[in-house]
DNA sequence: TTTAGCACTCTAAGCGATAGAGTGCTAAAA
DNA sequence: TTTTAGCACTCTATCGCTTAGAGTGCTAAA
């Protein structure tokens, strides 16, 4: 299926009954559009164009005598074609900047900033993942005795993630052993990746054999939903008039809310894509039945080949495509400077 | 005020009142409710046992002639005085135990556990805080050279309750002496809470001395909400017919997804109170506007003295409270239990 | 190719009328 | 004294009906 080509007119007319139901919500008539924005044309012509337009499938009427509501294709094409790139204004640009600067260098706290920017800049639900770290590096290993077998590894790679483990042994082993293994290990692995790591001489006493194994496999959680899911904003999206009968506010929010259903959603849209770039789902694409009243404004951040993480927007169909998606841009660009600036060495 | 005395028999009505509503989400009126549950006396007596309870502020009419409505002080006497001490099936208890130990020794896979069960078996939202070292004592410190100025500090307190903290020196160290200062202060410090440390005599060492001063910063952290909030079934809330409407809905939901909301309830609620003990608040209690037609169940899990955490349940007014207080007390213990025993040395 | 004019369509809103669930009161029964 | 049957009354929710008005598509003129 060839996409159609549009007359300027067209475009003008769609563009505007766009903009214009997003602003009131209500399905827009061809008199009502030419007095809101003082079109030089009558409404009769307005109505062939939109004739045409619903006939391409880029408009619908709820019914027959109705006025126009875009349809998901029509959005798409909005999306695609026809809105140009925004940029936030340099002020808001720089109060976000302050408030990034300002959280220091706590990766929560910036994981939290974020998903409340996202979320009160584009008035709908945001989530966001932190970074996780691809190919990292090993940098550092430490075992702490809890208590008998009780032992706590703590792991750090490049670009200051570190990883927990708790694990029990067989038997008793004292701190100082633990800290010569623990050496021992830091000394071999030094800058490695996890596939080097792997690759060197397995030692020959069993404890530090086990520990390295437990290194590897930690090196190796690189799954994108590993850690907390930060959230924020999910009230705004019951704001919306659509979302008034609870059981189609329900779907949506399911979606935010079930992990499985997240970690599908990422994997199947934005794992494949490239840092920086945006994905647009808007209603749900045909593959996800509840997204089907909204659109998703996806991206990942970080540094690629190093740490990535994942932050996006979920919120109506009707939702403010350029400002939602020139915010996205902002904070993921934001975000990659700050993992980047935790990565050079 | 003093509380009215109510006859046996005005218990009954009440309590049945209480019940079949909460079943039905509708007025309850006096034929009806002798039809359902096979009273013995005709519905002209429950109706004047309705009129005394009416009177004494126990029911209500939506208007003058309709059925009756529990009050918030019906709740009230109906949770302190008529509902008897439920407790969980033992086929349901022992599934959720499993689940616990199958989720094994992970804090954060507890958390997470523990709040998708009470969402699940109370249908209604959930919220769980991890559990905060109270007067924690020092077991360990690490630290670790991550580039140049930038270190990261591991503190390792008793009951596995691990600290990482990012810090810039003003010049470089090397990793051997930071080494020998983080065994310096360990040795220093084995055991001690932050009073301890706080006490002993200030090292000459400039950089010692920073270090020790972090530590017992980090140490004196006992702020109730400074880990992650583990919310889980925020749909559940939406299933309700009284959140059909979204406005109410909104209202509900922000106080679990408003942070400083959440602090101003826990922090006014249950902070006073001893472990184990349930706190039932019905209807905001006057206090809390956005909570008018919720009901919370809240209750401390964790070791005395070692370390407490917050979880609850938030759902309409007209929850199973029977159900719900069992299983807050139930997962609530399961915790208490967990948290012990990784505090036992 | 555009536009004025017009008949036609369909919804949302307003308006009774009605059914029915529930009450409170009174007077008889227990 | 307490309970209950009987009855008039109240109030809402619901249904059907009408109507206003926004919007359309089509035709014919500009």
């Amino acid at each position: 299926m060839s996409t159609p080509i549009l007359s300027e007119r067209q475009k003008i007319v769609l563009a505007l009954i766009i903009h214009e139901h997003i602003r009131s919500t209500q399905p827009i008539g061809s008199k009502n559009l030419i007095e809101q924005y003082g079109l030089e044309m009558s409404s009769a012509t307005v109505r062939n164009e939109m004739a045409s337009l619903s006939e391409m499938g880029y408009l619908r009427q709820p019914y027959t005598s109705a006025g126009r509501v875009p349809t998901e294709e029509g959005y798409r094409y909005f999306v695609g074609q026809l809105m140009g790139n925004t940029e936030l204004p340099s002020a808001t640009r720089s109060t976000i900047t302050h408030q990034f600067y300002q959280a220091g260098q706590d990766i929560d706290q910036w994981m939290r900033l974020a998903a409340s920017i996202l979320a009160s800049q584009s008035k709908a639900a945001s989530l966001v993942t932190a970074p996780q770290p691809v190919k990292a590096r090993f940098k550092h290993l430490e075992l702490i005795e809890l208590r008998g077998r009780q032992i706590l590894m703590v792991l750090v790679l490049t670009g200051g993630d570190v990883r927990q483990q708790m694990l029990t042994l067989v038997e008793p082993v004292s701190q100082e052993q633990l800290s010569s293994v623990a050496g021992g290990i830091s000394a071999l692995s030094q800058g490695m990746d996890y596939e080097n790591i792997a690759g060197i001489a397995p030692p020959v006493d069993a404890l530090e054999k086990d520990i390295l194994q437990l290194v590897i496999s930690a090196m190796r959680q690189e799954n994108l939903l590993t850690g907390e899911v930060y959230r924020d904003g999910l009230i705004n999206v019951l704001e919306e008039p659509e979302f008034a009968e609870s059981t189609s506010a329900r779907r949506a929010l399911r979606v935010l809310e079930e992990r499985p259903f997240l970690e599908d959603l990422l994997s199947q849209t934005i794992m494949n894509s490239d840092v920086g770039a945006i994905q647009v789902l808007i209603g749900g694409e045909g593959t996800w039945e509840e997204l089907s009243d909204c659109s998703v404004v996806l991206t990942r951040y970080g540094v690629q080949d190093m740490a990535i993480g994942t932050l996006g927007v979920l919120g109506p169909i009707r939702m403010r495509y350029g400002q939602t998606i020139s915010t996205v841009r902002f904070v993921a660009g934001l975000l990659s400077e700050l993992v980047a600036e935790s990565h050079t060495e």
